[in-house]
DNA sequence: CTCATACTGTACTGGTCGGTCCAGTACAGT
DNA sequence: ACTGTACTGGACCGACCAGTACAGTATGAG
């Protein structure tokens, strides 16, 4: 029974972040799940719905893939070394084609979905600077670095990091960055943020 | 003549931006224009090249708007003051709500219209970067700033300065920044900037 | 005055899609 | 064996919408 319910799940969520919410018609999703549409709305109200659920399922995942950006931003390796294998994580993880589509997707509902979009939002890029903030603060405190403002400063150094190729990557279709263009464009972000607030 | 085109293209354009593609009916820009739906269609083959040229015709502007930008980024004032001039223009004009819709609708569009949306991103986005860039190339031969790679540098710069802001305008409703917040935001990223890059 | 061109308004076609209905089937727990 | 619940598959409704057809009107150039 709930199998059912994953099974429209996941095909919903392929579909939906491959064509949008308007393309993707509930008929295909229905065949997809390999399941009668009657069962797909046995199981969601309307289509609204169940991309609500969608996303909703989403964003709550998305505490997981944080504690992944976490890891290195709490190690007892150098400052330097902790900013780039943090950075290198983050600019991977979100440069993921399915990273990119869903962020188009939120983008592209937000008017459609308001609280749904800033909710996701909350979770996943606003929860990224919170954590980036606590670890400044804490390099601060171990007079590693300067940061009298670490959630300032966590913005500067996040959206350095990817401001840049987030917005390309979302407008150009196939504007793919190979791993050594982006360990560059870390290097240098990071070494840049160094100068710029180091003790 | 021309002049039904160019109302047509006008209304269009208002509703593509308020309501994005699929939701902007040939019917309600025909009502919008004070046309009959035939002159659309005389005017513009199908709703697809009727949504190109819009674009097309936003991304003409685009030129003027930059000119804007260009003129404090090249007086004879101290480089801090260039830049947060830069900054506070740049920033408050990204913000507003019409370019933010603009954003949208090309990001969401993306996949439909590739190289459409991929030459809207050369003639804003790209162009602002190039222009931060020469700008920056042109300080460093000046001897006020030291900056080796002027591109990575106006990438540094221009994605600090709106990085945040915007991927928080796309996605949550009604997230206004004040005049003094923006202020505040662009002496921040500028101080950090001249910080990492002064000679 | 004339004729071509552009425009109007409305009705229509054809197709799509969200959502419902229904008759019948698989299968659980009791 | 009995009953409720979930599922199937396919027909169906109603609305919407891109694009066309058509008969008639305004207008401006020669």
């Amino acid at each position: 029974m709930a199998r059912k319910t994953e099974a429209i799940l996941t095909s919903a969520r392929t579909l939906f972040l491959e064509r949008g919410y308007d393309a993707t018609t509930l008929d295909d999703v229905a065949a997809a799940s390999n399941v009668a549409k009657t069962t797909v709305y046995n199981n969601f109200r309307d289509k609204e719905h169940l991309f609500s659920e969608v996303i909703e399922s989403i964003t709550a995942r998305s505490t997981v893939i944080l504690a992944a950006l976490e890891e290195p931003l709490f190690s007892d390796s150098p400052v330097e070394d902790r900013l780039i294998e943090f950075g290198n994580r983050l600019v991977t993880g979100v440069l993921q084609p399915s990273v990119i589509q869903l962020r188009r997707l939120a983008i592209a509902e937000a008017p459609r979905f308001p609280e749904l979009v800033t909710r996701f939002w909350s979770h996943g890029p606003g929860r990224t600077t919170e954590l980036l903030a606590r670890a400044l603060r804490e390099a601060d405190s171990r007079g590693e670095l300067r940061v009298p403002d670490p959630n300032a400063a966590a913005l500067v150094l996040a959206y350095t990091l990817l401001g840049a190729a987030l917005d390309r990557a979302l407008m150009v279709q196939g504007a793919h960055m190979s791993p050594s263009d982006i360990t560059a464009h870390v290097d240098h972000s990071v070494a840049a943020f160094l100068r710029a607030y180091a003790r």
